[in-house]
DNA sequence: GACGTCCATGACACCAAGTGTCAAGACGCC
DNA sequence: GGCGTCTTGACACTTGGTGTCATGGACGTC
């Protein structure tokens, strides 16, 4: 934030978008590919030739070959801690905490077809889901810290916090795999409320402490 | 070695026992070296060459080089289901799922030094941590069957069982992580009732069934 | 004791993921 | 036009992981 006497374009640049587009094209062409020849079943040359790119490049814009897969659920974890930061701070841990895992599953809903064959694609890929797993940590490491601020917890004392999010991302697991196993037949939201209803108990029996 | 009155087992034969020896010495080589030089800082070739085989009879053994780390740590699933299983019929989930999380912690405890240098090395190790999580993943599922038919769910109707599961893991894991972090100084036996008084109200909360 | 079978192993070639390096081109600024 | 910066492609290289085949040892059978 300098007060520079600003750019012509205030807008993004033309590098920046033109890195956005290779981006585009690698995410685009690699979806299509996995989701129909299947996780090991495609190779980075095929898709950096599909997108029209060097391997280097591939790997210039994502980490690894699963990366390109779970990066495009990346922001939900940054959505969530988001949601969960701006709920009242009267609200129960239970509601606050569902309505900061609905974004991402709200999100799902809202590009059907795409998401669902991603989803669907990361469960059944063991490579895929283990580093997606690793990823839902990090969210966890995350939400965990917001709740034990909203909570006012001092911090590494209690598991409550940490435990906390572990449960509503477990819930976010199995409202996923159900939702993923039903083709997306199963309502999303309703599958949400079933599951906040089995872990609410535990969320809001925070009542004492130190 | 076997200094013992040796008992020739005609129920092991010696193919058998050759596999074995051959399994130990490469994850003793491995552990050795993983945790000395870390996971990226270790070859396949260099763990192949100080357990003295080839590295075609390495992969015959592990199905990659994070397996080796983590199935160190395997049986503790299907420990957890066991115990799971035994525990008598009447007894609350939370203290049923309480006892079966318990096996392999006390494990760990047993073998405190090994066990503490795997764990820091698998939490430490974003590849290792994404396999360890994708089996327990596996667990889960498992537990939740077991949990199912105690509590006499039929199946894919309630999401319950699986949340049970995903519970009683996640304090498995907070516990963990938490043992680790303290380089083993805290007791894992009062961490996981710490955990366990968290997410108990949950587990115990499951009174109407249809 | 010789023979045939099974199985584990090692040697080797091979594929795919990922990285380091470097030269060439595109862009922005003066 | 000239210059520094950023992006890219080409290429070589390391490493994880697999297919294939020949060897040799253990074991059972004749």
């Amino acid at each position: 934030m300098s007060s520079r006497p600003e750019v012509t374009r205030p807008e993004v640049s033309l590098a920046q978008r033109k890195r956005q587009l290779v981006s585009n094209e690698l995410t685009e062409a690699a979806l299509q590919l996995l989701a129909r020849k299947g996780f090991d079943g495609v190779t980075i040359d095929e898709i950096v030739a599909t997108a029209g790119v060097s391997k280097r490049t591939f790997f210039r814009y994502f980490a690894s070959k699963e990366d390109v897969v779970v990066q495009f659920l990346a922001e939900m974890g940054a959505d969530m801690c988001t949601e969960l930061a701006a709920r009242p701070a009267g609200e129960s841990p239970s509601v606050a905490l569902r309505q900061a895992v609905s974004v991402p599953i709200a999100a799902c809903a809202d590009h059907f077809d795409r998401a669902l064959s991603v989803v669907q694609l990361i469960l059944r890929t063991p490579a895929l889901h283990a580093r997606f797993l690793e990823r839902q940590a990090q969210w966890r490491d995350d939400l965990a810290a917001e709740v034990a601020r909203r909570q006012g917890f001092d911090g590494d004392g209690d598991l409550y916090p940490q435990l906390a999010a572990a449960m509503a991302l477990s819930a976010f697991d199995t409202v996923l795999q159900r939702w993923s196993g039903s083709a997306g037949a199963a309502d999303p939201a309703e599958l949400i409320d079933q599951a906040f209803a089995v872990i609410a108990p535990a969320l809001d029996a925070v009542g004492r402490r130190a």
